[in-house]
DNA sequence: AAAAAAC
């Protein structure tokens, strides 16, 4: 029995195959945040596990030239490349996006460069619905997203496309719209970025004139996402993906200087990154316009259509002057989508194509899950005993996020840590937005290694080496859970989730229960003695815990109205459905 | 009830 958190970190990964048996030429899975690292400084440094033929190897895809000649799309002879507008103008002072990257991120040591067998992905569940459901492409070549899209994707470092990739793309590319369920961790921003910036640049110079309107920004895709360091994550990648593209990317959220974000904005946009908020407000002033929108991508789709923010949405998408569904396209994405919720977004979709993407060993096989009861005056010892333990093992850079439930919470707790000699800052909707984007920066950077954070951190972020989620409180409802421990074990590393369980969260414990033995976790028995009286809005339903199931395939969505969804339904199940049944409830993960 | 999201 593992009695430290090295114990269980140490025994944790690899047994499900991910990282091991390489097999020497096929393609190395590359996660995210080490795509954009010099091919050569950090990795030759350590031994490289799957040291196959692909970083550092310039060509992407499965063969084939990377970057070809390219047709043009337009018939015309003209192409994005023309000078003659103001469409090329400032680009020359468009800051170069990778150039930072080598020294944005401290040096990890060896465990950096052991990578995700790709192949392990050949396995994948996936699933798709909807009608004529465009198919699947193998590599990036296998669709025309331009030449220069195509070099930041080499700039970036992709090889080849994650599943989600290979799925959503040429659906996005067929003008579809789209419900997808997918990991952040595995490519979810490019997936939705690509086809959007490629669509941009193929119609720019037909819609080249900015406004006659001078104070009127008209962006013609717009992306949302429910917290602001979210949005500055997405827009910091949509950058690397259209440099030098001509394709201008702007991003809006509150608690900072509007003025700057008039200002970038009257310097022409064609992708708005946005919170709710402050998007209304700049609606509200008519500084922006969402009549020219063409592409509408919501991220963590089932947060922005709950309770909290379902009204600014439909403000923004429906009460607006934003085109309607079948006239724009839609692209939802998120991880966990809940019955209820795919139900609302019916709304703004127009014939969608659902996509729900699973990988082998599906993050929380990687991650190590573990629950202990502890009393709410003990928490803080309990804490206390995990850090020193982590402390002991001398780890360098374990990054630790311990999630709280409120704000108060996570200002005292962080205090608490600090006079306690463990370095500690905290995030949550309290703080000032410079003192939010200080303690993302601290925490990344190494020199405060715990954060304290509410469910403001929970989704979506992208903190490479963050080693250890701890739940000092559990949070009501087990989506959540998930996302918090989907922090950790990312990128093929591992990772441990410790929960502080009590009376307080009986209502998580057969939901919790549920996940962990889905997820191949040691579930202890005591967990079973709580619960029975929670409600688990997912519970009584079909397809397990996982929100990946099409929820039009639903018989009670069909009963007693017309059958809408019956004919020309078609799905299409793409392996892993076998015996084992994807949808009845044994399927796992960390969907992000 | 809490958190997030505009000034």
């Amino acid at each position: 029995m593992p009695t430290s958190w090295s114990d269980s970190v140490n025994k944790a990964p690899t047994a499900n195959g991910i990282g091991a048996n390489s097999s020497s030429q096929t393609s190395t899975y590359v996660p995210p945040h080490l795509r954009n690292r010099p091919p050569s400084a950090a990795l030759a440094s350590a031994p490289v596990p799957n040291a196959g033929p692909t970083w550092g190897n310039d060509s992407y895809g499965q063969g084939g030239p990377a970057v070809g000649p390219r047709k043009d799309r337009n018939g015309s002879g003209s192409s994005w490349n023309n000078r003659n507008s103001s469409w090329d103008r400032g680009r020359e002072r468009e800051a170069n996006p990778f150039q930072n990257d080598a020294d944005a991120e401290p040096e990890y040591g060896e465990q950096e460069s052991s990578g995700i067998n790709f192949d392990a992905y050949d396995d994948i569940p996936v699933e798709t619905s909807g009608k004529d459901v465009p198919p699947p492409v193998n590599t990036f070549a296998d669709i025309d997203l331009g030449e220069a899209l195509n070099i930041n994707i080499r700039r970036c470092k992709y090889v080849k496309p994650t599943p989600v990739q290979r799925y959503a793309m040429p659906i996005s590319l067929a003008g579809r719209d789209l419900m997808a369920c997918a990991q952040t961790g595995s490519g979810k921003t490019a997936a939705f970025c690509f086809p959007i910036i490629s669509g941009i640049m193929t119609s720019c110079q037909s819609d080249q004139r900015q406004s006659r309107m001078q104070h009127m920004a008209f962006p013609q895709a717009l992306i949302l996402s429910p917290t602001r360091e979210l949005s500055i994550q997405i827009h910091q990648e949509a950058k690397k993906f259209s440099y030098q593209t001509g394709v201008k990317v702007v991003v809006a959220y509150g608690g900072s200087p509007i003025n700057v974000q008039l200002r970038e904005l009257e310097r022409g946009v064609h992708i708005l990154v946005a919170t709710p908020g402050r998007l209304v407000d700049l609606l509200e002033r008519a500084r922006v316009s969402l009549q020219k929108i063409k592409y509408l991508a919501l991220d963590e789709a089932d947060r922005m259509l709950d309770m909290g923010f379902e009204p600014q949405i439909r403000r923004i998408v429906q009460q607006m002057d934003m085109p309607p569904p079948g006239i724009r396209q839609t692209l939802l994405f998120s991880a966990t989508f809940p019955k209820e919720i795919q139900r609302l977004a019916v709304d703004f979709l127009s014939s969608y194509v659902f996509l729900a993407v699973g990988r082998v060993g599906s993050s929380t096989d990687l991650i190590v899950q573990r629950v202990e009861y502890v009393f709410e005056t003990d928490k803080r010892s309990h804490l206390m005993d995990l850090l020193h333990a982590q402390r002991a093992n001398g780890i360098k850079q374990a990054l630790t996020l311990v999630f709280v439930e409120t704000k108060k919470g996570a200002d005292s707790l962080e205090h608490w840590l600090c006079i306690n000699d463990f370095p500690a800052t905290s995030i949550h909707g309290d703080r000032t937005q410079q003192e939010r984007e200080y303690a993302l920066r601290s925490f990344k950077s190494g020199k405060t290694p715990i954060l304290v954070a509410t469910d403001v951190a929970a989704r979506g972020l992208d903190i490479p080496h963050v080693s250890h989620v701890v739940n000092f409180d559990l949070p009501n409802d087990i989506d959540d859970y998930v996302h918090r421990i989907g922090r950790t074990g990312r990128a093929g590393k591992s990772g441990l989730a410790t929960a502080f369980f009590n009376e307080k969260n009986s209502s998580l414990a057969s939901p919790l229960a549920n996940l962990m033995q889905e997820s191949n976790q040691e579930v202890p028995a005591w967990l079973s003695t709580f619960g029975g009286g929670g409600r688990n809005r997912r519970g009584g339903g079909s397809g397990g815990r996982f929100g990946g199931r099409d929820f039009r395939r639903d018989n009670a969505y069909n009963r007693g109205g017309q059958d809408f969804y019956a004919s020309n339904y078609n799905t299409n199940n793409n392996r892993g459905y076998g015996a084992s049944g994807y949808g009845s409830s044994t399927v796992t993960s960390a969907w992000d």
